[in-house]
This record gives C-alpha cells, sequence and structure tokens, in this order.
DNA sequence: TCGGCTGTTATAGAAGAACTATAACAATCG
DNA sequence: CGATTGTTATAGTTCTTCTATAACAGCCGA
C-alpha cells in the first residue's frame, strides 16, 4: 500500500491520499476483500491529521470503492475492479498526453468534462 | 463560445471556465488562432468578477494553449490541437467510465496520477 | 495621434474550505 | 474485557477563492 503526498501540490492532501488508493486499485495492487491500513497509521506516516485521512476514506466509501465499519476498517469492494478494468485505457491516454508535454490538469479537466458533460 | 458554470460545483469557478474553453479546443470549436472572448465579457455574462476569469486566462497560459497581451486579448495557440487529437480517446474512455456508473472526480483522479506519476 | 479596448498589477476584504488538535464515543474482534 | 477502528463533536488557524475598486500599460482601429 503506496500512500503518497505533496504538501506542495495544489490538489488538496485528503484527495491526495484518495487518488493514492485509487490508484492502487486500478493498478491492482489493492484487491476487493482487502483492508486499507488504519487511518490513524496513515495520519502518523505521513504526517497529517487523522481527520485527513478519514476525509479520504470517507469519499472512497461514497464513490463505493471501500465498506468502513468501526472496529472493522475499510475494505476494499467488488467495485474497485472496475477501476483496475479501465487501467490499460487510462495508462494508454496518459502515456499520449505525457509524450505532448500536456498537463495533469489539463488532461484530468478534459476527462471530467467529458464524463459529466 | 460556450463557457459554462455551476456555482453549486466544488470545482473552483476559475477552474471551470478554464475548463469549458479546453473542451472548447479539444472539441474543435475553437481553433489556434481565434481569440477568446474578452475577460471583461465573459464575467459580465456569467455574473463572476473579473479577475476570476482573468486567473482561468493565466491558466491556459501557463498551459500554452493561449497568448496573453494586453489591447490584443487571448489568441489559441497550435499547442491547442493537440487537445482536438485526443478528443475521441477522452470521449471513449469518459463513455466507458459514465458506463460503469463512475463519478467524474474518480476517473480525473485516475487519469491525473497516471501522467504525473 | 487619439480613444477605446485589452490584459496587468495593486490593494483590500469577505467567505469558505482545508487542516490541525483534542477528546469522547461506539462498533468490532481477538 | 481490552485493544483497535471508524464516528462525532468542538474549536481554532491557515490558505484559497471570490469579490470589489482602481489605476496602469500595451495594442489597434478610426
Amino acid at each position: 500500500m503506496l500512500i503518497r503526498v505533496d504538501p506542495a501540490s495544489d490538489v488538496a492532501l485528503f484527495a491526495q491520499v484518495a487518488a493514492s488508493v485509487r490508484t492502487e486499485m486500478a493498478t491492482g495492487r489493492l484487491l476487493p476483500g482487502n483492508r486499507l491500513p488504519a487511518a490513524r497509521d496513515v495520519a502518523e506516516s505521513l504526517g497529517v491529521n487523522l481527520h485527513t485521512v478519514l476525509r479520504a476514506y470517507q469519499d472512497l466509501r461514497d464513490e463505493g470503492l471501500v465498506d468502513l465499519r468501526r472496529g472493522r476498517g475499510a475494505v476494499v469492494t467488488d467495485r474497485a475492479a472496475d477501476l483496475a478494468g479501465l487501467h490499460a485505457e487510462i495508462r494508454a491516454l496518459g502515456e499520449r498526453a505525457k509524450g505532448l508535454g500536456m498537463s495533469p490538469d489539463t488532461l484530468a479537466s478534459l476527462v471530467r468534462e467529458s464524463v459529466d458533460g
């Protein structure tokens, strides 16, 4: 479970945590049934507050990617497999964009509007 | 030039303006050499502040998508064609994600990490 | 050249989001 | 029971966003 965070990024900390987890799911390093590390552990290892990590976990729950229960932790749901199914396509797009020198923001913005538009 | 803005969105207003412009580029409705509407006009028609629109224009400039000069306005650069080149692929990915009931945030997050990762 | 249009810069304030800190609570599990 | 885990509550600080106003400086057409 690799969770990276860049305090200098313009992306909010909690969003970076959630993004890290999603990527772990998409790449198959985090499978349905697996449990995420305890929020308190992640918070300590990243040097951020407990609530920052919990906010990320709750976002993932709202997306249906994890089940949250006190005492039990955060468990990856079957829906996480959907992310893995898109991984190859996403990676191909990312490589093309990178080859054009396109910024992450630019591509992410286009993709976002492409989904809700 | 369609520039939409949703005050209730969690995406910042200036980011929504920039996203609208990028989408116009990607779909070919805004071509290299075209001039963007004056920031003051956009601000008035959207009911937002001049600076909010200018922040969007400056982000687009930082991405190399427009040239900004006082008195002349914001002119679309050749790099905007790169966006159009990715349009079909982005649209296909967006449709697949939409079919899975995936949120714009989820997909945009995965794509963002796929570029900088 | 003049006048209007354009982005640029400066300043300031209000509002909201993000992050932190602490603490108590409640479900789960060994 | 006791440790672990997410949940909720409260509060305060910091940062970003958005607004408002005003003056400035480059560009262009008449």
